[in-house]
DNA sequence: TTGAAAGCGTTACCAG
DNA sequence: CTGGTAACGCTTTCAA
């Protein structure tokens, strides 16, 4: 393949001088090495003209660091990962950095997999959606000093860096919209499986139930299931099993979409029979009809605070931190799908 | 940061043999150089004790060869292309590659940045969705003989493998569809561009009106339209202009949302007042009330011909093919939105 | 002001 | 059967 490519050698022969000098004035050391004016510029205007460009490979060998970032998640097909990943690929190309993303199907041994051989590939920091029983992995990243950061949930045991949100928080406060609107007996539908955003949705919810003495009832879906259908059917069960249920909390929003479906084929009528609302809010939650009330996840604050994070601990200039723990304000987006009176 | 590695001269030091044994033992041709039993079980065994793992930046650098793919693409938050993104990196994996996305936004600038300082990375293939303009640097690219395919549109001009589907021929199909459902002034909404897949969707939807002789109003869009809302105003300018239209086709599937979203604004109803469709197939559009019927892309298909193209242009075994050119046909999905009776 | 050479971790050729 | 060594392309120390 491709042809031979010109490398910092040719171009030290064709000009007959040294690699080092070219080195220097490649690097922009021609000041600092007090190289000739002439010779820089001899230099710069042949390098100009064939166009060379160093060899990253050889620079990330000689100098032990590769500027990428390995961006972890549990699905990049995810919208919510997706647009996170597009945030976070614009500041690391703004910086040098190129990013790889990968998905983990929210598997433990395809994550230790990735995570080996991103180590062998020398990637400088690490963005993480860890898995379940990712811990051990994590500790001998955190014990090698590599740059990390873990997001969307996080592990209560380790003294990593993170980025969050205010999961619970923000739970409590959809559902204490959803009560304050009437509602009087509350359906959750989370995911099954203990990753702490989801727990901390739940906790949340049940808080304001607890608080105001509502009733509820709690859907868990297995995240084993592929075919998206199933889900909506389990949803329609729950609806006939609990008849008196006269709202629904959706811990995300693929779920909600599910549920929606599911009301659909059960007739019942949003808001009026049943008030519903999700969690991540999505660009078609202001489309559907009605519009589906949301809890908005700050995408940008979050992709923000995981560049300076990643990028604050890859610094070697700056002295190195305690870990860095964010947790994000979300934004209750108030519409239709509800409201009491609409 | 990162503790010291291990190496294979480590290895070799520590079991008091010479690099060279364990490299070969270590790429798994022990038999072939005829390498003693307990040597290589000696070797294998400390290896797996100390956990090393070989550098694959020292061996890329050796080999020329990074086992890197980039997925460069318009924008990777976009559900297709995200869509793609997912099987492809499932199936590099498989094959012992790594994929590196990256979003172009449609600049070239951006692409020709993007493409120079992938090259100097070594990485080994590409797959690209050209941006306009893009011509020249793909020539370069080609030149030197770099494992490329084009997908999603491709570049007329160049001799270059490519991954599309069947856009003119299914705009033709569904537009029929639409007439033969009654609709006889047919707007149809696309994005202002010289994209070959737009064209020739645009094309398609021609192409059926002229042989049926029916009418038509086309709105082309900017590209530069940040603004989502904005779309959807201009939608209903057009609505507005021309209201006679009885039917609308949608190029794409962000257009087809904002359409929707005019239409309620309008208060027209799908279908009885306006029939609609889009092109690219969307999770939601299944979800609407009514359904929307839409074009849907094979994506798996999509994602199996990308790689294996790829895949093939750099097994070093094969014979170098003449470039591929894929074109795959594409599903109506007829829905309540486009129905006549319903 | 410039150059020689070591070294980053591999692979693979050539000796023995 | 095993080992020495050049080479991949670059950075950087030390020397001139």
């Amino acid at each position: 393949m491709a042809k031979k490519k010109t490398s910092i050698k040719d171009i030290a022969e064709a000009l007959g001088i040294s690699i080092t000098t070219v080195s220097f004035i490649i690097n922009g050391k021609a000041r600092e090495k007090r190289i000739s004016e002439e010779m820089t510029q001899k230099v710069t205007d042949y390098i100009k003209k064939i166009g060379y460009k160093p060899s990253h490979l050889a620079q990330s060998l000689r100098l032990g660091k590769s500027r990428v970032i390995v961006f972890m998640v549990e699905d990049i097909s995810n919208q919510f990962f997706a647009s996170i990943a597009r945030l976070i690929e614009e500041k690391a190309y703004k910086n040098g950095y190129k990013i790889i993303y990968c998905s983990t199907d929210n598997d433990v041994n395809k994550a230790k997999e990735l995570i080996s051989t991103f180590k062998m590939r020398n990637v400088d920091g690490f963005i993480i959606t860890p898995t379940p029983d990712l811990e051990t992995t994590i500790i001998s990243l955190m014990e090698e000093e590599q740059a990390l950061v873990l997001f969307d949930r996080w592990i209560p045991e380790l003294d990593t860096s993170y980025v969050v949100v205010e999961n619970q928080k923000s739970a409590k406060e959809a559902t204490l919209h959803l009560i304050d609107q009437g509602s009087k007996n509350i359906g959750f539908v989370t995911v099954d499986s203990n990753q702490t955003q989801m727990l901390d949705r739940l906790a949340g919810f049940q808080e304001a139930i607890t608080e105001k003495g509502s009733n509820q009832e709690t859907l868990k879906i297995s995240p084993f299931i592929i075919e998206k259908k199933q889900i909506s059917l389990h949803i329609q069960d729950f609806l006939t099993m609990h008849p008196s249920l006269d709202a629904l909390f959706f811990s995300t929003n693929y779920l909600a979409f599910e549920g929606l479906l599911a009301l659909a084929a059960l007739g019942k009528k949003i808001p009026e029979d049943i008030k519903i609302l999700s969690f991540d809010d999505h660009y078609l939650f202001n489309l559907y009809q009605p519009k589906i009330t949301s809890i908005e996840q700050p995408l940008e604050a979050i992709a923000e605070k995981l560049m300076e994070s990643i990028l604050g601990q890859l610094d070697a200039e700056a002295p190195s931190k305690p870990p860095q723990k964010v947790v994000l304000p979300n934004k209750l987006n108030i519409r239709e799908s509800s409201l009491k009176g609409f």
